[in-house]
DNA sequence: AGCACGCCGACT
DNA sequence: GTCGGCGTGCTC
């Protein structure tokens, strides 16, 4: 006797774990791990589904266990080694098994299980039977056909339907049938070939000489053999109906033929392959090379325009050769339709593309051409990290310091570390490629874990843009309120005069407002925290997203006297007014989540851009990835500071960052580009390193910093946020929690320093919701001790807290702590 | 979650 | 006695 793990199908927490069944003698060699069966469950043994996670040979228990009533797929739908990755997931993100299984699981999975009941002997002998025994024999002699379990339930009303339903089955007067709804249908156009019984004399024969356009399809068919029904009228200018006439006379047939829905839909032109840079080569010889001997992890550090595209592709390429698959990542495919049209351009049919503007269907049939072997190659967005390849080869993860990598929802995974899981799984090769590494990223390469890779030159030896940065303090003790700069303003005039593009870009994250003086400069910071305050206008006050603290707004500069000092913050709309105001020939477009929410309006800007129909380009961040542009010679950067100041302890990082990835849209022709980097805080190291292009040093302040402040990579931080209407619920388990993994953690000596809170959340009501949480800092080697902590306490709920109505959200390294 | 059981009051 | 409403407890 065999047993099998299922994990069932049903969402309530304390179900959240996998449950044995006996395997029947019918299905002891079919059953294999990674499929999905239908179980009995519970008092009434109601069918359900679930999913084998593991088959065992044998189990002890003290009760009797049921058995697997039947199997749903003839091949597992995921392999054992994309088990193992989704208990990892399980693991290291304290997930439930169903969520960490979401992403893994084919999209649409889990189809509706329905329950058919059907009358067996329709002149049963009655008299036995009750009053509500006798009402479902009357309903189901009314509607003869199967009937749906759930609509039978709900026409007739009848409570513990169930064991009531299960007599009449044993007694054999109904049958009780299950059936799959499948909800992601297979897409199917119409064609049509010439019969296979008759020859082409034998088949003009039949149509005779007076229907031509018959006879003209014949042929056509004859000649080009099958073809699809809309093409076939289109082409030879005919209609339906004499196709039909043709099927009529037995002379073609019309059969339904199974398509794939096209994910990329536009045409996409060869990407010719290009003649690796000695320093490229390099970086794709040693790849190839290392990961022979004993590394298989690879960080890419290269600068903005170095090409490391044509370094994926070919190691793409090495990889097909060897009969290996590749997954390539993108922070988001719809912002960067260049890498796409790369790889579908060089590798055509063997590519598929999963992304998140995709339907159902279409995300099922991209799952299918790779389950099934059609697509050798994976290019898309995070999720993508699970494609079910038999044969994996090499993860690719461009632009790894994107913030999309790192789910927000559950599992709340981060892209990065299932990557380096599977390519551990699978002996798969990892490439993490980047401009500006994060930080805990190159710490590793520094340490080894990744073997670092440096591309120093950009492809086409153009060399990095200039970067003026502009003091805005300065600007205003000229009198320039403005919120372009003299400098600025003269550069783009310049620029407009040459018939050159300008992108200029603004970063509306900073919402979050925070208040700045505009003569010095000066910020208004947490003591405690080191981190900008925000304004919270329910209490007139400022606050600390980390520790709580909140003070007064000041209404002097505390640091200079001026009353220059307000909150920051400017609109994408305020700077294209000013801009039209300024420059009223120039022909300007404005790009941010307002104006690409359109289907397809993204793209016209796009090639508006390209075609050189836009001189000046405003935008988020949205423009600040992959672009590239050859007649942009200037970037602006209107105020660097609304990332500078977030209140979260990346924020240099993201500000670096974002200045770097701006800054290199310009001059990827022939020409110098320039940038124009306008600031309140000039000498701030991130925005002096970000003039300078010098990612080392940066990198070498800010590990420097995260080292004294207790920030990753040297600990992992564990958001804990209890949510829930009644807020002194929330606040009660939340305090609760606190006191009990406090007092669990022995091995922590300064409480203090690693332990934040209970604080309402950033956004403390949400929805109705009331939201604490509980930051924890906890170095590498306690990481396990702690999350098992969290998971007795939040999880297990092993010290019993009273979870009325409130939930948790545990977030293990969250993006940010805002 | 979703179902069944069991206790209790209301109604027959 | 019987029905049904709600609280409680369990699910291989």
């Amino acid at each position: 006797m065999k047993y099998a793990e299922v994990v069932v199908d049903r969402k309530a927490s304390v179900l959240d774990r996998p449950f044995t069944y006996e395997i029947g003698y019918q299905f002891e060699n079919i059953l294999k791990e990674g499929m999905r069966v239908i179980v009995p469950f519970g008092n009434g043994n109601k069918a359900i589904k679930g999913f084998v996670i593991k088959i065992e040979d044998d189990f002890t228990s003290n009760f009797k266990l049921k058995e697997i009533i039947d199997i749903l797929d003839d091949k597992p739908l995921v392999s054992k080694e994309l088990i193992q990755l989704g208990l990892w997931i399980k693991e290291e993100y304290l997930s439930s098994y169903m969520d960490a299984f979401q992403p893994i699981l084919p999209p649409g999975d889990f189809k509706e299980i329905n329950t058919f009941v059907e009358l067996f002997k329709t002149k049963a002998n009655t008299i036995n039977l009750n009053n509500v025994e006798k009402s479902i024999i009357e309903y189901l002699k009314d509607n003869h056909a199967p009937m749906l379990l759930s609509k039978l339930k709900e026409d007739l009303n009848i409570k513990n339907i169930n064991p009531i339903l299960n007599k009449l089955e044993e007694d054999g007067i109904i049958g009780v049938n299950i059936e799959i709804k499948t909800t992601v249908n297979k897409k199917t156009e119409k064609w049509v070939k010439l019969n296979e019984k008759y020859n082409i004399n034998e088949a003009l024969e039949i149509v005779g000489t007076r229907a031509k356009k018959q006879i003209e399809i014949a042929n056509h068919l004859y000649i080009n053999g099958e073809s699809q029904c809309t093409r076939l009228i289109e082409g030879l200018n005919t209609s339906l109906s004499t196709i039909k006439a043709l099927e009529k006379r037995n002379v073609i047939e019309i059969y339904d033929k199974e398509v794939e829905r096209n994910a990329v839909k536009r045409p996409i032109p060869y990407y010719k392959k290009h003649v690796l840079t000695k320093e490229q080569y390099n970086a794709f010889e040693c790849i190839l090379e290392e990961y022979d001997i004993k590394s298989n992890k690879f960080l890419i550090h290269g600068v903005t325009g170095s090409g490391k595209t044509e370094i994926y592709l070919q190691l793409v390429e090495e990889m097909l050769k060897k009969g290996k698959d590749a997954i390539i990542l993108v922070p988001e495919i719809s912002l960067t339709p260049q890498t796409i049209d790369r790889f579908m351009g060089r590798f055509g049919e063997k590519v598929a593309v999963i992304h998140s503007k995709l339907s159902y269907g279409e995300r099922f049939d991209q799952w299918r051409r790779i389950k099934t072997g059609k697509a050798k190659l994976v290019v898309g967005a995070r999720s993508a990290i699970f494609a079910p390849f038999k044969n994996l080869g090499l993860i690719i993860i461009d632009e790894e310091h994107e913030n999309t990598y790192k789910s927000s929802q559950n599992p709340k995974y981060d892209t990065i570390d299932v990557a380096e899981k599977r390519c551990d799984l699978e002996h798969a090769i990892l490439v993490l490629g980047s401009a500006t590494p994060l930080i805990e990223t190159y710490y590793k390469a520094q340490r080894g874990e990744y073997k670092l890779l440096e591309l120093k030159e950009r492809a086409n030896k153009q060399k990095l843009p200039e970067i003026l940065l502009v003091d805005m303090r300065e600007e205003l003790s000229f009198g320039n309120k403005s919120i372009f700069s003299r400098a600025l303003y003269n550069e783009i005039k310049g620029n407009l005069e040459n018939n050159r593009q300008t992108i200029l870009f603004l970063n509306r994250r900073g919402f979050s407002n925070f208040v700045s003086c505009r003569s010095c400069g000066y910020v208004v910071k947490c003591t405690n925290c080191d981190i900008s305050m925000t304004y919270h206008k329910s209490i007139d006050k400022l606050r600390c997203h980390y520790c709580g603290a909140t003070r007064d707004v000041p209404h002097v500069c505390p640091q200079c006297g001026s009353k220059y000092i307000k909150y920051f913050g400017v609109g994408t709309e305020q700077v294209e007014i000013t801009t039209k105001k300024l420059f009223p020939n120039a022909r300007i477009a404005r790009m941010d989540g307002d104006t690409t929410s359109l289907k397809g309006s993204y793209e016209n800007i796009l090639e508006d851009m390209k075609s050189g129909e836009i001189d000046i380009l405003i935008g988020t961040q949205m423009i600040s990835k992959g672009l590239d542009f050859p007649n942009v010679t200037l970037v602006g950067i209107i105020a660097a500071d609304t990332t500078l100041n977030l209140p979260d302890f990346r924020s240099p990082e993201k500000s670096f960052q974002l200045v770097t990835q701006v800054a290199g849209r310009a001059g990827r022709g022939d020409d110098l580009g320039k940038v124009v980097l306008q600031t309140y805080n000039p000498e701030h190291y991130s925005i002096e390193y970000a003039k300078l292009q010098d990612y080392n040093k940066f990198y070498k302040t800010e590990i420097m910093l995260r080292e004294e402040f207790l920030y990753p990579p040297f600990v992992n931080i564990i958001s804990i946020l209890v949510y829930g209407e009644d807020r002194y619920n929330v606040q009660h388990v939340i305090k609760s929690c606190y006191d009990i993994i406090k007092k669990e953690s022995f091995f922590i000596n300064d409480f203090n320093k690693h332990f934040i809170g209970p604080n309402p959340a950033p956004l403390e009501k949400i929805k109705n919701n009331y939201r604490w949480q509980i930051i924890i800092k906890i170095e590498n080697n306690h990481m396990e001790c702690m999350k098992n902590i969290i998971k007795r306490v939040c999880i297990l709920n092993e010290f019993n807290l009273k979870l009325d109505n409130v939930k948790f959200s545990i977030d293990v390294n969250p993006l940010t702590i805002l």
